[in-house]
DNA sequence: CCTTAGCACTCCATCTTCTCGAGTGCTAAG
DNA sequence: CTTAGCACTCGAGAAGATGGAGTGCTAAGG
């Protein structure tokens, strides 16, 4: 059943008052702001029927009245205007966007972060493989008899590198044929196959030689691993502390550690969706059903998946939460986007996940 | 004035009393746990002695007695009894420190992470080199005609690697010169230094090789800014919202913001000690003079040196956490060291100037 | 001089009561 | 369908009332 105008009206403005007071919203307040003047006490019908229908609550009797999530739901698919970022927001979102630039890595880290930083509410940051990578390049660098340093390259250009230590003595030429070796029969590989590899070299190479092909190996499983391992971060949960809904320490103390200790059970934005809004119970985690994520989802070159979200109350403004978090989404893939041909410029480590 | 051994019991009996209940102590109870039974009278002559000499302090004329922060310093310092770890606490910790501790970099963040879940306190962690470390070796290894990776190593046996790109075509031989040329120059150089050195070769190098030369400088630069930058990272930080002294949500707030946005600022322990412990006032930081910090540190090699500390009220548990975090921190230590014989050392090796 | 029983006193925490006002639902008339 | 009018509800906050833990002080006893 569809609702008539003015009830979308007046459910607009109650979620929008309720979304910046926090306040049950009251029939007068809402005859005043009407387009069309009517009395509060048309609006008090329409109210009494819009609780009937679901899209609104009623603390007590005699209070005002507070959007259920079903009307919540209602004003993000329909009411909900689109909102225009101001050159302050978009310049301040700009910038986050620079800081990043450099470090593929540390990028859910920081997007995490940054994220916090543009919504002021907590937020989180995500990062997958959409399809299995595989190392596309290895190099072995001799540092003493029984040190060297691998390098590998995955099939999507990230550059990892670690000093490795043999027990047994292997001089330069061998490195050289072991990198011949490894270049010829361990690249383009899944994880699996790489092990299988493994095994059938094992017999036909002498020991020193297997166990620095070994380390090497395990290394790369290693570095794959991590690219296919969905890192999580959580970043800014001290945002909730801010808002009224979490005075209670106990409610902040659940929800900051639900985020901050499952960071990789955060919602993750329906497959081919760009952007997706959960409201309340719509959350399958029990900790977030009286909360609200906006989460949006970037690409990272061809073959990876980003995704920053924010976790807020359910007023949340979820019109700003939106646009911004967007426009942000959208910046963090044409970044990558850019760098594409010359890039990936990956970082090292992060201290993030 | 040294206090009389009676003075210090009680004063011992107070501290701990109120560290575990977090309530003022009242005179009975304190007689009830002395060893000589004295009467309650006796006891709050004492008491106001001790609140006299700034030991103690009284909420309100009608409560029980405080430690002062002068209260909790004597008591650290001589009343406090050294705490044996449990075999199950040293179990955990000893599992803490399994933890992969091979990427330097995640070092930090992981061990900020431990102490957080070892202590149940909000905890931070540092990493910073003791003195300037330079690049000891570059490799460059093309990848195709207009990039390569650079991979450089620090003096304390750091390894990291980037994709770059040059706007021009440069052949492998150019890169083996290059390689040559940078490991020759520009090993065991200051940042300055290398600047200065590659100045210096502006001019009588080819534009495409100076701008490769030029690129891996800069990296080589980030890499060190890097690890000389002390790197800080606050974890655990929802753990003071169990703690009755932040159920108010602004000081939490303060107290986390803080934390979160400035973990470089947090206390580190002077030159020379391996602990520290600061109580209220005794912090620098506004924002920690209503708590207190142990903070320990650890060697990573022979030249670089982390911190671990941890923040709570100023009623926390001193003996355990002192104990934890010292057990702890002497484990990263070991682990460090023991790593150590496996590690070129930067000493005894290159003749090479 | 130190200790201790006794006692009046203080002050917070808690509970109850009260009041106020915003907001409601309902009715009856326009 | 709208609206003025009105009695009603309910929570928030103010204003006592109560109890008890803990104090300080005094005076007597070792």
């Amino acid at each position: 059943m569809e609702l008539t105008p003015r009830k979308k009206e007046i459910l607009k403005i109650v979620v929008e008052h309720y979304i910046s007071t926090a306040e049950p919203v009251g029939s007068k307040m809402i005859a005043q702001q009407l387009k069309s003047s009517v009395s509060s006490a048309t609006v008090r019908n329409e109210l009494a029927d819009l609780v009937e229908l679901g899209y609104l609550e009623q603390p007590h009797t005699s209070a005002g009245r507070v959007p259920s999530p079903k009307g919540y739901r209602l004003y993000v698919n329909e009411l909900m205007e689109q909102r225009a970022l101001s050159l302050q927001e978009t310049e301040q979102i700009n910038e986050a966007l620079q800081m990043k630039m450099r470090e593929l890595d540390g990028v859910i880290f920081r997007a995490g972060q940054a994220a916090a930083a543009i919504v002021n509410y907590p937020a989180y940051a995500m990062a997958g493989v959409k399809s299995e990578v595989a190392i596309q390049r290895f190099d072995l660098l001799a540092v003493d008899s029984r040190s060297f340093i691998a390098v590998v390259m995955t099939e999507d250009s990230r550059v990892k590198s670690r000093l490795l230590h043999t027990e047994l003595d292997v001089d330069a030429e061998a490195l050289t044929a072991l990198t011949a070796l490894l270049n010829q029969h361990f690249t383009h590989l899944r994880m699996a196959e790489m092990s299988q590899q493994l095994m059938s070299l094992a017999e036909q190479t002498p020991p020193a030689l297997f166990m620095t092909l070994h380390l090497t190996v395990e290394y790369a499983a290693e570095v794959l691993e991590g690219s296919e391992k969905n890192r999580a971060v959580t970043a800014g949960a001290n945002n909730i502390l801010k808002l009224p809904e979490f005075r209670d320490a106990d409610k902040a103390h659940e929800l900051m550690s639900f985020m901050v200790e499952n960071p990789e059970n955060l919602p993750v934005p329906a497959a081919g969706r760009s952007m997706q809004i959960l409201i309340g119970p719509e959350n399958v985690s029990e900790a977030l059903k009286d909360t609200s994520v906006v989460v949006a989802s970037y690409d990272i070159g061809d073959n990876m998946r980003g995704l920053v979200g924010v976790v807020g109350p359910t007023r949340m403004d979820y019109a700003t939460v939106a646009a911004r978090l967007s426009y942000f989404a959208e910046g963090l893939t044409k970044m990558f986007g850019k760098q594409e041909n010359m890039l990936p410029t990956p970082k090292e480590e992060e201290p993030d996940e």
